[in-house]
DNA sequence: TGGAAATATGGAAGCGCTTCCAGTTTCCGG
DNA sequence: CCGGAAACTGGAAGCGCTTCCATATTTCCA
C-alpha cells in the first residue's frame, strides 16, 4: 500500500507491472475464471505494490451498476427522520449492506424539491434500489416508485396497493394485543390515539384495536389523531380528557405519541395506571425509563431495516423475494400491567 | 417527459434530434456560454421531448466528480447512531444538501469492517467529501481522514489535533453555564457523569463545569463514566448514589445518561428537584417530556448538521471556510430550577 | 471597408473499466 | 504422434459524457 500517490494508478499500470494485458489484469482483479494461477498472482502482486483500487465509477459506467441504494424517508416534516423510530430502521438497514459492497443514499424527501431530487435520482439510475419508508395515502412517491423499473421494497405498506415487495410489521396483530392486554386487565372505557390517519400503519393498528374490543363486545370509547410525535400525543390526550374525563385506559399508536399522552395524564393528575393504563407502540429504546415506564407493542424496528436491505439485495440480483411481515409482541411494564390490582 | 422508455436516451440522441453536435447538446445542457441561444433552445425542446436525463456516471468519470459526500458515523456499538442526537444532525446536514444537487452517502461504521469500507471508498474516491461525528481517540478513523486529500469536516472536534475544518458545539462554555446553574440555585455537593472518556466532547463538558466549580470554590464530589446511553446514565447514577449518598446535584453530560439517571434518582426515592437536581446536555426532543422535564444545555444540533454540510461544500468548491463553534446556553426546567425554594 | 478580436462550432480524444470475440496454447485419449 | 476439446490470452470496441483544439463565423472599431 503506497502512501497517498498523487495520481490513482489505472488498471493499465497494474497490468503493465504485471506484465499482462488489461484484460487479464481485470480479469484477475474480478475473480474472473478465465484467468491462469500465474498471472492472478502476478497481478495481485502489482495490485498490492501500486496500491491500486478500481475506479468504481469507470466500473459503473459499463456494469450498469452503481453500487449503491436510496433509503427515501417522505415527510412534510424535516422531523420525522429524527424520531428514534427511523434511526433504529437505518441502523438494520446498514448493518445487512455492511456485508455487501452497497453504499446507502439517504434521502430525506420533506419539500416538493426533495421529491423532485429522488425523482431525479430514479429516472439517472444513481442507485441500484430504492426503500422507501412509511408512505402516506397521498404521497406521490408511491406512484412514482411504481413506474420505475428499478427494484423498490416498502417498509410499512402504502395505504391503498400491495407492491411486489414489502417488509411490514404485524401492526394488526399488534394492535390486537394491545386491546386484548388492557381488556384482560379489567378497563373497560378505553380510547386510542392514532397517527396520520392516510398511513397504512395507522389503519392497521386501530383496525386490530377495534376489532379485539369488538369480539370483547367492547366500545372504543373515543379516538383521537396525533402525529407521532411528543407533542402531538400530549395534544390528542388533552382532547380526549376533556371529551372524555371518564376513560380508564388509552392506547397510543406510538410510543412518542404515548409519552406526550403521559405528560398530559399526570398534568392532570391522573395516576398512571391507577386511573388511566396506557399502552404504547414501538418499543422504543426510552420506552423502559418513561416514569411510569411504558407498556407497548414491540415491533422489531432494526430487523425491519436488515430485512428491508436484504429484500433488496435479493431483489436487485434478479431473485423474487418474498415479502415478509414481522411478529410484534406486547411488553408489559408498569404504565399497564397485567391486572389492575397490581398497582391499585 | 416520456413513459419510461426501454432505455435511457443518450446526449447523441438528443444532439441527432436536436440536429447539433454532440458537443453543443453538452454545453447547452451545462449552461456553458458557448452556445447560441438557438441551439440551445432546439437542445432544450429535444431534451424535453425525449425525457432526456444525463447519466451521472458517464459524468462523474470525466468530471472526477462523484456528487457525492460521505457522513460517517464512527462507533463500537451499532446503537450509536439511533442516539436521537445523530438523527437529528443528520437531518441537519440533510437539509442543506437538498439545495445542492450532492447525495448523501451514510456510512455507520462500527466494526473494523466498516472502517475498511470507509476506506476503500476514500481511496476509490467514491465521494467528493467527508463528513465525520465524533471520532474517539484511538479512533483511526482520524488519521485515515488526515491521509486523504478529500475534504474532511469534522462534527465535533478529535481529541487531540485540530483539523482545518470542523463545527463544534460549544461544549466547554456549556459545562460552565451548567455548574454555574447548579451552584446559584443552591447546591454544594455536585457530582457529573461523563460519557466516553476518550471523547473531545466529553473532556470539553467537564472541563467547562471543573471550571466554573473551581471559580466558586466548589468540589466536584465525584466523577462518573457512563456511555451516552439510557442504561449507562442509569448505572453511572447507581454508582453515584452508593458511593455519595448527600449529592445534591448531577450534571450529566448527554440528556440520555440524565434520563437514565433519573430513573435511578427514582427507584433510589430521591427527589428531583427536591433531593438533588439534575442538569443534561444537548436539550433533545425528550428532554420537555421527562418527568420532572429536564433542565439541560441547549445545544443547536441540527444547526451542527446544517453547518457541517455547508462548510464540506465550501470546501469541495475550492473556498477554505473557518471552522465554526456553535453556542450552547441552558435550558432551565423542572429538574433543576433556579431557585431551590421553588421546590422544596 | 479591412482585419483583429470575439464568439460559435464540432471532430476527436479521452475518463478507467468490462467484455466480446477471435485467436493461441495446452492437454489427452486414441 | 495426431486432432479436437478445453483452457487461456489480449486486441479492440465500447459504456455516455466532457473538453481540448483547430476551424468557421460574426462582430466591431479604426
Amino acid at each position: 500500500m503506497q502512501a497517498s500517490p498523487r495520481r490513482q494508478p489505472t488498471l493499465d499500470e497494474v497490468a503493465a507491472r504485471a506484465g499482462v494485458s488489461r484484460t487479464a489484469a481485470s480479469r484477475a482483479i474480478n475473480n474472473n475464471p478465465h484467468v491462469s494461477q500465474a498471472k492472478r498472482d502476478a497481478v495481485q502482486r502489482a495490485v498490492d505494490e501500486l496500491g491500486y483500487v478500481p475506479n468504481p465509477t469507470a466500473r459503473a459506467l459499463v456494469t450498469r451498476r452503481v453500487g449503491a441504494v436510496v433509503l427515501a424517508v417522505s415527510s412534510d416534516e424535516p422531523t420525522l427522520f429524527a424520531d428514534p423510530f427511523f434511526a433504529e430502521v437505518t441502523v438494520g438497514v446498514s448493518s445487512f449492506l455492511e456485508q455487501t459492497d452497497l453504499e446507502l443514499i439517504l434521502l430525506l424527501a420533506h419539500t416538493p424539491h426533495g421529491r423532485d431530487r429522488l425523482q431525479r435520482i430514479l429516472s439517472a439510475r444513481r442507485a441500484d434500489g430504492l426503500m422507501l419508508m412509511a408512505v402516506r395515502g397521498d404521497d406521490p412517491l408511491g406512484q412514482l416508485a411504481e413506474r420505475t423499473d428499478m427494484p423498490v421494497v416498502f417498509g410499512g405498506l402504502p395505504l391503498h396497493s400491495t407492491p411486489r415487495w414489502y417488509v411490514d410489521p404485524d401492526n394488526r396483530g399488534g394492535g390486537r394485543l394491545a386491546a386484548e392486554h388492557l381488556l384482560r386487565s379489567g378497563r373497560r372505557r378505553i380510547a386510542m390515539i392514532t397517527g396520520q390517519v392516510d398511513l397504512h400503519a395507522c389503519v392497521a393498528r386501530e383496525l386490530g384495536f377495534r376489532e379485539a374490543l369488538t369480539l370483547a363486545g367492547a366500545p372504543l370509547v373515543a379516538l383521537e389523531v396525533g402525529d407521532f410525535t411528543l407533542p402531538g400525543g400530549e395534544a390528542a390526550m388533552e382532547r380526549l380528557l376533556t371529551a372524555h374525563p371518564d376513560i380508564d385506559a388509552v392506547f397510543a399508536a406510538g410510543d412518542n405519541m404515548a409519552l406526550g399522552a403521559l405528560r398530559a395524564l399526570r398534568r392532570h393528575g391522573r395516576g398512571v395506571p391507577h386511573d388511566v393504563a396506557l399502552v404504547g407502540f414501538d418499543d422504543l429504546a426510552g420506552a423502559p425509563y418513561a416514569a411510569p415506564s411504558l407498556t407497548t407493542v414491540h415491533q422489531p424496528v432494526r430487523a425491519l431495516g436488515r430485512e428491508m436491505a436484504r429484500m433488496l439485495v435479493d431483489a436487485i440480483d434478479g431473485q423474487d423475494p418474498n415479502p415478509l411481515i414481522l411478529p410484534t409482541h406486547l411488553t408489559v411494564r408498569d404504565s399497564a400491567p397485567e391486572h389492575r390490582a397490581d398497582q391499585a
